[in-house]
DNA sequence: GTCTATAGAAGGATAGAC
DNA sequence: GTCTATCCTTCTATAGAC
């Protein structure tokens, strides 16, 4: 039988090569290259260049979208279902630090799974912005406008990618109660 | 002479074709087809798929150079500072929101401007995490990790360009006001 | 399971007519 | 200034030997 995890080593450094310069710009010559291997081996492991961009975002997106609805469903404030959401991306994101830029900037190359995914995607930023919404109402959260809220909180988690590698040194727990602090109660000084 | 405003409107088509699906992915014969023409006219106009993606990355990122550069060097407190970069990164973003996707996201496909685009941006990061450090040193902002304010606010602005066209009626103005309230003073109601 | 060889499509860019 | 034709390279993927 074939080997999962040989197949899981493509799979991981593909996302690896897709972080740095984005799908298309990667051939399946540079995935070789990068496992030790020629092109054409690749194919007895897996059966396109697609395959590893749908395995990639499809199960990460899946994993948001799990994590969101057990937030919905819990019984938490609506500002702790939003330091919920926190923790659920830096938790994320510490696991597939790579696979989350294919999420963030290569799903539109998605070709199948293209409709799918945007489902996901619609169902989570609606989660998310009911959540902000229902905070307004209680008067946990200030009267301000939910999309910038959202917006302003949702994109900088979609890049902790980017800049968790950094930061090494902060373990998971301690990143999301800093990210919490400055997006939820503001920096400055009152 | 060759028409500016034909090389404009060429460049101007690449920026919307480079945000909608990558520098990449994009082939100079979309972009001939987006203009209307065959491929090979281009090249009259142009010299290279890498001269677009040079002259759009470099012309908006020395705009946010000389923005921060002008920002540093005023009279301002450190918190007014920071909404003055808010308030900058809306108007730039507002003059050249399909250009910010190159600048986000395909500056690693620069070939001889690489090292150019990096110094800026280098430069801008030093000068943002600067103005931060000194707002903590100078207590008007919370004793936080002013680079994961710095992270925070800066992904923020950097992805404006994906929702600012949907927000088409709010005015520069009262999205800055929006998002300096949300990232500065925080959205809990205390 | 990996290789060499190569098919077949698509890419950036040029030549030269009009 | 735009076109057709085409060059040459590179791409994804397959065939078939080992």
């Amino acid at each position: 039988m074939k080997s999962e995890t040989r197949k899981n080593d493509i799979i991981k450094t593909a996302a690896k090569l897709f972080k740095s310069k984005g799908y298309s710009a990667v051939t399946m010559r540079d995935l070789a290259t990068a496992m030790d291997m020629k092109a054409a081996s690749l194919y007895n492991h897996i059966s396109s260049k697609q395959e590893l961009l749908k395995t990639i975002v499809v199960f990460i997106a899946e994993e948001f979208t799990n994590g969101m609805r057990q937030i919905q469903a819990s019984e938490k404030s609506n500002i702790a279902k939003l330091k919920a959401i926190v923790a659920l991306h830096v938790e994320i994101t510490a696991k597939h630090t790579n696979g989350m830029a294919a999420l963030n900037n290569d799903w539109m190359h998605l070709e199948d799974q293209l409709e799918h995914y945007l489902q996901l995607r619609t169902e989570y930023e609606t989660s998310f912005l009911d959540i902000i919404e229902h905070g307004i109402a209680s008067e946990e959260i200030k009267p301000s406008n939910p999309e910038i809220i959202m917006f302003s909180m949702l994109t900088t988690l979609r890049s902790l990618y980017l800049w968790m590698p950094k930061k090494g040194r902060l373990n998971s727990q301690e990143l999301s109660q800093n990210l919490s602090d400055i997006m939820i109660d503001g920096i400055i000084k009152s």
